[in-house]
DNA sequence: AAACGCCATTGCGATATTTGCAACAATGAA
DNA sequence: TTCATTGTTGCAAATATCGCAATGGCGTTT
């Protein structure tokens, strides 16, 4: 778990810093790993990286995601229809898990992978999740805070209460460089049968490629997206669209993690 | 790594069981394991089953196939094109690993999932792989032999070497129900820089969705999807094309895994 | 070109962790 | 309600792990 996206491979020694044990320790275990293939040594270089044991095994995770399953074609038919980078997300903790992506294939692009961890209130999805589940901003608040991730990002408590009223009445949500300087977002809500927010759909751009006549139909193809995905995981339109705060806010517990994931605990 | 597809959630004593280990052991080690998110237990069924974890490692693995960086893109836009869905897979020791797959809307479509693995003399990919490594062949026979999927997959070894012939002359390779009963697929291959073979990129079909004009079709997408993929991994066509059989000859190692993984022991 | 320094690996003894049994607790079925 | 199955926990024996130091292999530096 010392690997990164940053650091996609490491050392023994490094590793062995990393984590207080001592290099014979490391040099033990991952040779015992690597034999299960669950990481992998470059005989050049002696770095180790995530091996193809574990790719199997996530694969394993997300097949059970019922999310993904049924969102997996809108995605790439929206990425046709909006010409840029789309993506699932899920709610994760305290934090926006990417489950799933999309390049489109022009050029420029933003790139965002299978697998990362983003902030909530520095994203369009983020955000969209944070007005849609109650108590999780003052959750947020409370443990990692809002780092600023550019001049744009909203990191007071106050403004973000304010973004998140707008957000919730609109059930969409736009983001403007306060992730990454020279991209915007918007994002979209995917709903399951009984009404919950499960996850977002969103579009990725650089604000350099988009006219403001863009906007307007991106906004519309990502909102639609994700309503025909709510709608295959069984989200009834007329009954829940009214309800749609109140069903999320009743459904919604506290601690987020312990709907996908069981902290086996005494 | 006792879960499988076919079986992603297991009881503590059936995992026992499975490992020769004793329930207590198991028991301790889930729970340990589920607090480093890298299992889950669903608390109603007592199920055990892959964290979230696993997943975001998973997708360490996967950024660092330099074969699945260029060909997302490439990949959806072919689904669209042909209208069924496609994948890509690379040689894993003796079997073809889905890496990468993108869905068609249809509801009539074959589904193959990301991360699972598939026999390569009853797969489009995999025979075309197997025509393309040298003494690839023999080895699997001598391994894991030919099992028979359905009554159309090719057993012997005799008709393999038949087949894989007309493969290699044709550089694309057809399934027809070898795999499964009423699905068809076409393969083609992927090289990198030095002309090697890298993967497949694949179109997967139900026969019965496919007319006779559409097989060209297809097959030239599919094709061109695949030679799109080689130049972006600077794959020279006007230098390759006619030596490419002969230098993934040369660069080919009997133990195909060594490549990607390696193998670390005395 | 040669020597140096760094990094990974391996043998070995002392230590600490894990194992397996058994009983207990909890859940679901009859 | 009772039975049967399944999962969890305490405890002592036993095993495997840890850390150290030395070896071997590489890349780098002078």
């Amino acid at each position: 778990m010392c690997f990164s996206h940053e650091e996609p491979e490491l050392s023994i020694g490094e590793i062995s810093r990393r984590l207080n044990v001592h290099k014979s320790v490391v040099s033990r275990l991952v040779t015992a790993l690597c034999s299960k293939r669950m990481l992998q040594k470059d005989p050049k270089t002696r770095k180790v990286s995530i091996g193809v044991g574990a790719f199997t095994l996530g694969a394993l995770f997300i097949k059970r995601v019922p999310l993904e399953q049924h969102a997996a074609a809108s995605l790439s038919r929206l990425v046709e229809t909006v010409e840029h980078s789309c993506h699932i997300a899920v709610l994760e903790g305290h934090r926006l898990l990417t489950i799933a992506s999309a390049e489109t294939r022009k050029a420029l692009r933003v790139i965002l992978r299978t697998g990362e961890y983003r902030y909530l209130h520095a994203t369009a999805g983020g955000k969209l999740l944070l007005a849609l589940h109650p108590g999780l901003l003052e959750a947020v608040a409370e443990s990692t805070g809002f780092p600023a991730m550019t001049t744009k990002t909203i990191t007071s408590l106050a403004r973000l209460r304010k973004e998140l009223a707008g957000i919730r009445s609109a059930g969409f949500a736009w983001n403007f460089e306060e992730s990454t300087r020279g991209a915007g977002a918007c994002a979209a809500p995917i709903f399951d049968a009984s009404g919950q927010v499960v996850g977002v759909i969103s579009a990725v751009y650089p604000l350099s490629a988009v006219s403001k006549t863009d906007f307007a139909a991106i906004g519309d193809k990502t909102r639609e997206a994700g309503r025909l995905i709510s709608v295959s995981m069984g989200w009834q339109p007329e009954i829940c669209r009214s309800e749609v705060p109140s069903i999320a806010a009743a459904r919604f517990v506290p601690s987020a993690r312990s709907r996908v994931h069981q902290r086996v605990e005494a």
